[in-house]
DNA sequence: TTCTTTTATCGTATATTTGCGATCAACGAT
DNA sequence: ATCGTTGATCGCAAATATACGATAAAAGAA
């Protein structure tokens, strides 16, 4: 973040774009899937469900961790990760509120 | 898209994504509620209303333009711009449907 | 302790994004 | 025909993102 000037932008601008940025890539909503189809959290398996390598998956686990999105913890040797309730209602929230802010009656 | 594999993903999930990463830039989301704010089409007066140069507003028109989002009509010498509302719609049943499928009883 | 499993991180290559000045194209006005 | 206005595009630089193999770190099993 050098020339990216986002400072110009309210917090809540920022919070979103961040929050839609983490959705955008399909590796990233698949694994949010992957995570919500489960009854448990899942050690693993997240990796065998997509066609990408671990170290890559590992990457977007990260980004969504960043996020908020999702959270992980340490179950013996592996990784359990899970949705994170909370964050995803508050962008659920934040993603309506933006829809009806650009509800406009017609135009053009 | 060279490495991207996107390929490998379904049809709904990359339109999700490309979505949510149109929408993954304070400036973008903030053009999208400029043009909400407006009753009638907005020719011009977007470059005003960021912080940014008009190179770099034009090129995200240009991103939410090709994501769907927005609509160009040229008019004499200007162009105006509005939200397209058949996209924004269908954007937002996408959304819906994540979270709803996102929804979890509880887990951790 | 040594081995295996699991996941994170490092290093690297490539692609994309972001941002801006400069320039070009279209159009109306003079 | 020339000029000014508007907005897109070009060219460039820097930052991020994407992907993967290789390696490291952590923990349980042998």
């Amino acid at each position: 973040m050098a020339r990216t000037k986002q400072d110009q932008f309210s917090a809540e601008l920022v919070q979103l774009a961040a929050w839609a940025k983490a959705l955008g890539h399909p590796a990233r909503v698949a694994i949010l899937q992957v995570l919500a189809a489960r009854q448990m959290c899942v050690c693993g398996e997240i990796v065998d469900e997509l066609p990408l390598a671990q170290a890559t998956v590992s990457q977007h686990l990260r980004a969504l961790k960043d996020a908020g999105l999702i959270q992980g913890t340490i179950d013996g040797p592996a990784v359990c990760y899970c949705l994170a309730p909370d964050t995803l209602a508050a962008l659920r929230r934040a993603f309506e509120a933006l829809f009806d802010g650009l509800q406009r009656p017609g135009c053009c």
